[in-house]
DNA sequence: AGGGCATGGGCAT
DNA sequence: TGCCCCTGCCCTG
């Protein structure tokens, strides 16, 4: 379930179980078996997280860069170390705990001027302290796009991915395919501040929860629903259901290969 | 058993 | 715009 909230758990879970001490690396799959012969028995020092980027620190050897994509997992456990099962790209291993991280878009050994990079070209993250929504309200605010895209652009924000889009918009009345450029600087702080507070409770959480008090099932009285992503939300993956606030079908289109889905009442044009 | 699909993103066209 | 990467899950048959 990879969105921005994701890779940050994923950057603590490796800090709290591998930091400080030497690490067992390999890749029993094999594509990453190189860089792991380089790695294996290096102490990891850092762990951070840009937007959907992970990079573990394993000074002076590099940084290992993973982004998950749509199908990448990582899962952790404690001894003993289980035979690999399927296709294991990376495993950590110490005395006390392993990880296992299959089917990533990424993986692959950085220095530090390349982590430099990939992180330049990245939009500012909700999550990250250091985070300048500055940059992200320049982009938006000269740009024809719609304000659906542009969140989805990780080089305008970083980490935001298509159920915080969704939601985010809902959220705040927003039209998804209203022109950046048309959307005023107080609704966007909003946005952001939101997704700011919602990223975050989606770090503690670890799930994606949307839906106000008064929205909820308990507080309507409406039946509860099932998602499979896990979460609560009001309209990511609910096409054709009512609106939970003002009951009217919740609507879908394809845009630029991904799902899109807004309510047109509370989100008119 | 097999097809479709998914919370991403780079790249060719 | 669409293909590829290459995993897991859910549905159909």
């Amino acid at each position: 379930m990879p969105e921005g909230h994701v890779i940050h758990r994923l950057a603590t879970a490796h800090r709290e179980r591998f930091a400080g001490r030497p690490v067992r690396v390999d890749s029993p799959q094999g594509k990453f078996a190189d860089a792991a012969a380089l790695l294996d028995g290096q102490p990891l020092e850092a762990a951070e997280a840009w937007g959907k980027h992970l990079f573990l620190g394993f000074a002076p050897v590099g940084w290992v860069h993973i982004h998950l994509g749509l199908y990448g997992k990582v899962a952790f456990g404690e001894p003993p170390v289980p035979r690999p099962v399927g296709q294991i790209r990376l495993r950590l291993a110490n005395d006390d705990h392993w990880s296992e991280l299959r089917g990533p878009n990424t993986c692959a050994l950085r220095t530090d001027e390349e982590r430099a990079a990939v992180a330049a070209r990245l939009g500012p993250d909700p999550l990250r302290a250091d985070a300048d929504p500055e940059r992200a309200w320049r982009r938006v605010s000269t740009s024809r796009s719609a304000i659906g895209t542009l969140l989805m652009d990780q080089a305008v924000v970083a980490g935001v991915g298509n159920i915080y889009r969704a939601e985010v918009l809902f959220r705040h009345g927003v039209d998804p395919h209203r022109p950046g450029r048309e959307v005023d600087r107080a609704t966007w702080t909003a946005c952001w501040e939101d997704l700011v507070t919602l990223m975050r409770e989606g770090v503690r959480l670890g799930r994606i929860d949307t839906v106000r008090p008064e929205h909820t099932p308990e507080a309507t009285g409406r039946p509860p629903r099932v998602d499979d992503h896990g979460g609560e939300v009001y309209v990511y993956r609910r096409a054709g259901q009512p609106c939970l606030v003002c009951e009217g079908p919740v609507a879908t289109a394809k845009v630029a290969a991904r799902n899109l889905f807004w309510c047109p009442r509370c989100q008119p044009r």
